[in-house]
DNA sequence: ATGTATGCAAAACATTTGCACCTGG
DNA sequence: CCAGGTGCAAATGTTTTGCATACAT
């Protein structure tokens, strides 16, 4: 099935494609780094290039399959784009990330935007905290 | 005054200090990268590496004194503090930055962030999109 | 004087790109 | 076969750090 869309976006289907694609939708956390992905496939044996993944990743996110998130530090997540917009709530201890939508947040942003004349393309919103697993542990 | 408060901070009074916080303070774009801090004091004569540049910034932030973004891209832009929250809108075509402050928005992210057991430490929204001279522009 | 600050160059990251080789359709 | 894909190494852009020197108090 993975195939289809692969082929849908234009993409050849490779096996660093299938590989990566896989990771994604195995991930427990849902949101990796380039870095976990590349981390995973040498665990599995891939001999697939970290310069691979990012490509990889960054056509996935053209096709739409997955969505970039960049959170502070210059650092970025990846995740399966599962068609349902969500932000982010980040764990600053932990790294956790849980996400969340709330429509009212979203009728005022896009008001917000009317309002100052701006064409909107996109928005982000990440709420740092500490979890209540982090919490505890303190 | 500003003496005061690098003193405050406990940070000596020295030229590269007061020179950036006066850039800071007269920058038209309120949001400056630390490129843009370090070309003007070049342009003003200084002789301050770029190191500096980052380094009292990043004290700045540490003290209070300065805000930092990060946008994406890795690339960060720095604002005076000047108590009040607010969040940004950034042109995709400009880099315009507008500012705003929503109470609802405010509100329910300090609702979202208590449900879900969150201390919330911080956050950020950020609404990209194509302001009202660039639509022009087209 | 003495502990900080600074400039410079080098390092550290995260990400991108050039290029010769490999591979899917 | 051949365009597109890949690995590797080198380049990039941004930010940080090590270190010897210079400065504020």
């Amino acid at each position: 099935m993975d195939n289809q869309d692969l082929r849908k976006a234009g993409l050849k289907v490779t096996l660093p494609r299938l590989k990566i694609l896989e990771i994604l939708e195995r991930a427990p956390a849902r949101h990796v780094s380039a870095e976990d992905v590349y981390r995973t496939l040498l665990e599995s044996g891939e001999d697939v290039g970290l310069a691979t993944v990012y490509r990889v990743l960054t056509q996935f996110e053209t096709a739409g399959l997955v969505k970039r998130q960049n959170f502070e530090g210059g650092h970025s997540v990846f995740e399966l784009d599962q068609g349902e917009h969500h932000d982010h709530l980040v764990c600053v201890k932990c790294g956790r990330i849980d996400e969340f939508v709330d429509k009212t947040i979203e009728e005022r942003q896009a008001k917000i935007a009317a309002n100052a004349g701006f064409e909107m393309t996109d928005h982000s919103l990440n709420i740092y905290g500490i979890c209540p697993t982090c919490q505890k542990k303190k």
